[in-house]
DNA sequence: CATGAATGAGTGTTCATTCAT
DNA sequence: AATGAATGAACACTCATTCAT
């Protein structure tokens, strides 16, 4: 259940990079939360900024990964229930992670922030075609697209900010009640059941397995 | 246009803070987009933290203030109308200075986080009672309550980070769209001529001009 | 009883200097004690170090001026318990100035503590020679002159540390007592009464008040 | 001869503390004396204040180490030579050491000043004793045992001040002579040749060898 | 594989002092 | 007579990182 030193290493910065902020964290914190010499988290890593931004290309990636599997055979409304679903998933199950990547992307210098601009580029413009797409059926219907993907975005996003699993929202109620707002907010609201089937249908659980292989969910 | 010195800093500080973050800010940095020593610094402020509270405190009392002058005999679709268009409207136009509070306050050390904490959680009771009276009289519908809250709140806040006043968006249409998205999110669409009349007729620029006095607008 | 600023930043220069030391005491807080302006005490003073050379040198020159009043005709017995009661009676009403004398020496830059050593030096010649012309005369027996002087000065001085006005020990007593020791010390033993009338013939008075005239004792 | 880093700084500070005073003495110019970068003093102690409190706390231990090893058999008058001996010869030998005990006891906090003073309050409970068993027994008679001993106390410390191994006073003479001041100043005046042979039976080079391990006298 | 030692650059903050007003 | 503004140097201390062992 450990894992090894470098996964320590990785597990101790999402920690402390979420709580504290990348430049708040120092190296010796970082070792002292791993057991280990500071001098030693150099045979596991290159640079503090490498760790980040190695942690944010893995977390961007993880999340690229699953929505690709999204069958671009679905309508837009099921694809979007499956953007949201994910997306929710991830932060709720991940918040510290996701934290880091939404919060500390700056920390990173041009070369590596374009980089990890570019993934996040990618995934947004998964969600924007969906949009569109919904725009165009008539399924949707929202004054601006782009400021409706922002919105979505930024209001699931916000999951991992109070999330709790312990709380009395279990992650399935999470998930649906987010997919809901967000096709309410797209003028095309449903009913809670219905959305509830319809993300027992799409039965994304292999997916976000693939994607996030450690979560034995 | 330059201000005192005292207030050059709080600009500047507003503005490294919200680029750079709080810790990845120098002192002397600070006092270099002054253009002053930065010993010259504490003969107008205290520590650094001390600025960026008085940088939180501020931003709070600002949107708190505003908030309160909306009339609670307004109906709920109203008030929250209002709520959105206050709450976008500074994150349009201080985006620096709302970005600092939704992100640096875990800087601060406990007392001061708890006294930004409580003006943040006065704040958001405001909107959490606009909702639950909009539930209550049914025109408003949402599975949950408090998270429709959160996720509004986010949703909103996100302007903070890529509306820019040069684009093509106006400051009126971002309040209405993000009105209109807001209420379809409670399952309360209406069309966007609508709200746009909604708010002519609500009438919120003395109120901001009360709670942003240097804002000439 | 104030005085005027003059003399209230060189009573709290005594005072902080004595109690923080030279180097621990900032300009700031000896301009908050007087209750003016930092800048305010450079009307009133050179350099902080010129402050410390004018407090040693005041009290330097009372401490000679009133040994100096102390008849050469005297018996080498007499003069003897006249300078220890001048020393330790300096040493108990004025403790601050002398501990700041006694310590703070070394903050002198070179030419300044060359002059307050001078000083120094002629004061301790008295002592050397009242010490000299006992031993001369087989009123004292030592076996090294120099030491014994050295180890008078040292156990008079450190009065300054411990006597308390408030305490149970009158100046008289504490004078006379030290006296004894002394006598003792340069096996000139006496009896207490002897000596206590002694100072009372000696009459010192006149000359403490002459060389310290703030003092109505 | 170098020892260790550690040790080596240990020295140099002694050395600053001890000439320049703690508070004029900077981390820059500690390190410097030792001949290293001012960060890696840090690999090596805690605060400068920390420095200060080890310093002191070893000094006090030594002195108190070696007269706890004066047995309680021997009568006031030899128990009392024995002080002086230690306390003169260790002061003799560390100067400087004993020097910032003497005087920078006051840049410690509060807690440590606490610790500190208790442990000088049961080395001079030590003196406190001897004098007052030896009036108790007649051998010595004083005005005031408490004076008393704070004369002594400071005459003998005084050493530190003004003592060079290089003068014409080899240390044998220097401790007899301060006893020999001591028992007189206590009214026991002996003998120079008699104090001598009591020292030399006293035989306390085994003590001080014990107490002061890295002086091979 | 792991660490102690080392460092130059940097941290936020205070220093004594000057000067225009 | 008094002060607010200003500064360069210094303060104690921490930073991320390297490297020999």
């Amino acid at each position: 259940m450990a894992g090894g030193t470098e996964e320590q290493i990785r597990r101790a910065a999402v920690h402390l990079f979420a709580t504290r902020g990348f430049h708040a964290t120092g190296i010796r914190q970082l070792a002292e939360a791993v057991g280990i010499n500071s001098s030693t988290l150099y045979h596991y890593m290159g640079t503090k900024e490498d760790l980040l931004f190695a942690i944010t290309q893995d977390s961007f990636r993880r999340l690229i990964d699953a929505a690709d599997r999204l069958s671009p055979d679905l309508n837009p409304q099921v694809r979007l229930c499956g953007l949201v679903y994910l997306h929710v998933w991830s932060h709720a199950t991940h918040p510290e992670e996701t934290a880091v990547v939404d919060n500390e992307l700056r920390s990173l210098d041009g070369d590596r922030l374009a980089q990890a601009v570019e993934l996040r580029d990618r995934y947004e413009g998964l969600w924007a075609s969906v949009i569109a797409d919904g725009c165009a059926s008539g399924t949707f219907a929202v004054q601006d697209p782009r400021i409706a993907r922002i919105a979505l975005l930024q209001m699931c996003s916000g999951v991992a900010g109070w999330y709790s699993a312990s709380g009395k929202t279990s992650l399935r109620d999470l998930t649906t009640t987010y997919a809901q707002m967000a096709l309410s907010l797209l003028s095309c609201g449903r009913d809670y059941r219905t959305i509830e089937r319809l993300l027992d249908d799409l039965d994304l659980q292999p997916v976000v397995a693939a994607a996030w292989p450690e979560s034995a969910i």
